[in-house]
DNA sequence: CGCATTTCCTGGAGGC
DNA sequence: TGCCTCCAGGAAATGC
């Protein structure tokens, strides 16, 4: 499940592969992955022009085009991004392919469940299309100043913290870790939370981030980085996907609960609820 | 407004 | 071995 230190992971690595490169045939091969209108129209504004920088936004991956158009990645569940000699073999669910000549090889997009997709849009294409919807703070650079404002929210924080257009580029494996780090049960409404407790939320998003970003991401089942390798702070996991298992924290069981319509893993002694909140919503005060 | 539910989609896991 | 059902989940749409 590609989530920001993926991404990132992604693009670091894309980076001094696609540099300057141009783009000499895009060929796609499911029409509907191109998720901006029609793959023809991707296909024109694309053929010949040079990839001049890669940078990543939320969980989005944006190659930067040398007459100001944009290509966008989102990889959804599986979707991963590789650069291939021409000659090797192309996998299933390979929807688009981007040659960039015989000595840089080839950009392949793969995404067996299609949850993923690509995005072209700059320079007059008509109408402006948002990549997939307006996004949040990115939280690497988020201040404090900015997130007082981010948790201000009638919300489970788990909710909120998923919600890309309030944050970009958590999902449910790093948005689990944070509260966990950070001591938050998941369903304590945002805008309850103390300020010590925003204020330690914030540092530990940024903590788990940049820890998951140095281990190239966390593998689970079909994250890959772009040369094929896992990631591995899978290892690191110190809730997300060990219910049954103790907490390394205090050795309590982890559990799991669904939260925000999703698997969310947490510690029942390292993150409590606070009293008002902790016999529903709708409590008399 | 907030939250749950449903939809898209495929492959892996578990049951029998 | 081979079916079958269930489940995972990012994001958008729909319903309450």
């Amino acid at each position: 499940v590609p989530e920001l230190p993926e991404v990132e992971t992604i693009v670091r690595q894309l980076r001094p592969l696609l540099a300057n490169a141009r783009v000499e045939r895009v060929i796609v091969r499911r029409a509907d992955i191109v998720r901006s209108g029609p793959a023809r129209a991707l296909i024109a504004r694309v053929t010949g022009r040079t990839i001049r920088e890669l940078l990543r936004r939320g969980k989005r991956i944006l190659l930067l085009l040398d007459d100001g158009t944009t290509l966008a990645f989102h990889l959804g569940m599986t979707g991963r991004l590789r650069v291939d000699a021409p000659s090797a073999t192309i996998e299933r669910h390979t929807h688009l392919r981007i040659l960039l000549g015989e000595a840089r090889g080839e950009l392949r997009f793969t995404d067996a469940r299609r949850f993923g997709g690509v995005w072209c849009e700059g320079n007059g294409s008509p109408p402006p299309v948002r990549f997939g919807g307006p996004l949040g703070v990115e939280p690497l650079e988020c201040t404090w100043r900015r997130f007082r404002t981010v948790l201000d929210r009638r919300r489970q924080i788990k909710a909120l913290l998923m919600d890309q257009r309030v944050v970009a580029g958590l999902g449910n494996i790093y948005c689990d870790e944070s509260l966990h780090a950070a001591g938050i049960h998941p369903r304590t409404r945002a805008d309850g939370l103390s300020r010590e407790a925003g204020v330690q939320l914030l540092r530990s998003i940024k903590t788990v981030l940049r820890r998951a970003i140095r281990h190239e991401g966390s593998t689970l089942m079909d994250y890959r980085t772009v040369t094929g390798s896992p990631g591995s702070f899978q290892r690191y996991h110190r809730v997300y996907g060990r219910a049954g298992k103790t907490c390394r924290q205090c050795g309590a069981i982890i559990v799991r609960i669904v939260a925000a319509g999703r698997s969310t893993f947490l510690c029942p002694n390292c993150q409590t609820l606070p009293a008002a909140e902790a016999n529903g919503p709708s409590s008399p005060s």
